[in-house]
DNA sequence: TGTTTCTTTCAATAAGTTTTGAAAGCAAGG
DNA sequence: CCTTGCTTTCAAAACTTATTGAAAGAAACA
């Protein structure tokens, strides 16, 4: 296959992989673009690749800032910030992970606290309390589980874990 | 805190954080719904709960029962068809990983294949082809991880594997 | 077979999300 | 302190996804 070609189908579908990850599909077609450069890009370079506006472009660069995902780079000389991508895939799951921990899970473990004493003992409440209960467990099960995930090192994540869960 | 609000204030946050799991709102909150309802529901209870329409209803519960996060409760003497929610989360959380897994990972993982040899071999796509080698071995390893972890099961999960990795 | 009761489908519409592009903002260099 | 080159913002437009409601389909029953 073609460099050209190959670029492109994994810009694509590593735009589509985004979406159903909470992340744009242009965030992740940014991010795709800038693992597989091996230099850093400007505002333009992205812009002209991927063929979008400016201000989409600064956007989800923005975004991925914020996400860990991408770096900014400042070349001396250069007035032009330039763009480069985390490469160690361990740590775009870590950084997603903690992200999303922050924006799902724990609004709902707050939610769930609120909501988990109830007035009235007929069987509606009780079983409502009863779901609410055990929800709460498993939440609250996941968010240390994942809190763990992400202090464990990508090492011990891939040989330890692995052999152990088989 | 009174039943209904508890009960409406579930629905609300359920349906959010579904939106963000590949579940879209509608679906969550019947699956809130029927949670929290210690009766099978009908369609037209859902519908009225809900303040959706028929086909709505229609459409949501059946990729529900897709996803196996709802099943279809027939009472004898009824023509009407119940339905009432998995309730166990370890079920519901490994039903969800199984169907994005086949949606997302492995349709990603076909295509790294296929992108993983390309010809010529200056700078560009030399790290092209050790991007994708990098990725794709992750994505490999995510795959057969999240296998393992579907095949455990719930005690397993949350005794062992919880001690083992703080 | 016809009637009733429920379920499913689907085109139109509404709601939500992303993208654009023009304008404003900002900092470095002269 | 003004110009230049770049970044940021944001309202409007384009696109995407979800919802409705009416009509068609199916199964149960008499």
């Amino acid at each position: 296959m073609e460099l050209q070609e190959g670029k492109e189908k994994f810009i694509q579908s590593w735009g589509a992989l985004g979406s159903s990850w909470g992340i744009n599909r242009t965030m992740a077609q940014i991010h795709a673009l800038l693992l597989i450069s091996p230099e850093a890009l400007s505002a333009d370079d992205i812009m002209e690749e991927l063929k979008i506006s400016r201000g989409n472009a600064n956007m989800n660069i923005r975004a991925l800032i914020d996400w860990g995902l991408v770096y900014k780079e400042l070349k001396p000389g250069e007035r032009k910030e330039f763009f480069v991508a985390e490469k160690d895939m361990w740590t775009v799951v870590k950084n997603i992970i903690t992200q999303r921990k922050k924006k799902e899970l724990e609004p709902m473990l707050r939610v769930l606290d609120e909501i988990s004493s109830i007035e009235g003992d007929d069987e509606q409440s009780k079983e409502f309390e009863k779901v609410i209960r055990d929800i709460k467990l498993f939440s609250s099960k996941a968010d240390s589980t994942l809190d763990s995930l992400v202090k464990a090192d990508s090492n011990w994540f891939v040989g330890t874990f692995m052999k152990m869960i088989r």
